[in-house]
DNA sequence: TCAAATTACGGTCGACGTAAGGATC
DNA sequence: GATCCTTACGTCGACCGTAATTTGA
């Protein structure tokens, strides 16, 4: 499991369909389709059903997201807890 | 910042010497070092002191110690919260 | 000089993007 | 046929391990 991967996860559950997903994080649709088939292969589960329309989370995905959601937050508060300047800050420099 | 670089670092941090974290994890010494360097560059700030008895946690290494641990416990709920359905997945359907 | 970290370097594995291939409506 | 997701395939960057270098007591 990467955070890559908990995060194209939960762009895809917002999403609901992998090529808007794709879109919002400037990358094209095969990656995420591939990383989130890995994701599913390492859980052992299945975590969206697959529909016409695009992907729909199932009751696994759904509480996956709480766990990655969480992971990536706490990702960002570790980033910034050193009291060091935000990305928008340093280049106001 | 990736969970192979977390893992790292809490082995690092643990061990005191990236030569005894590196025999922990099953890999050489180089590759903790450069992942190492790799993160605090990314974060901007120092997490080690390099002494030639090995490493020690600074202030900000301490802070971001806690984070890493924290994220890496809340992966490890992510992957078996799957396997064994908790309470936490009993939401509105 | 010893022990530890770091840097150099070559090779391998993984991830991306384009393109082609299903599947469902 | 249109719109998704997925698989194929070639390329490129990232990471590893061995070896060489640096640094400090």
């Amino acid at each position: 499991m990467s955070l890559v991967q908990l995060e194209y996860f939960v762009a895809i559950a917002e999403e609901g369909n992998i090529g808007r997903a794709a879109k919002r994080l400037h990358v094209s649709q095969p990656p995420l389709s591939r990383q989130l088939k890995s994701l599913e292969e390492e859980l052992g589960t299945t975590l969206f059903a697959r529909t016409t329309r695009g992907v729909e989370l199932l009751p696994h995905g759904k509480q996956f997201l709480h766990h990655a959601r969480r992971i990536l937050a706490q990702v960002e508060e570790a980033k910034h807890s050193l009291g060091q300047p935000s990305d928008t800050d340093r280049e106001a420099q």
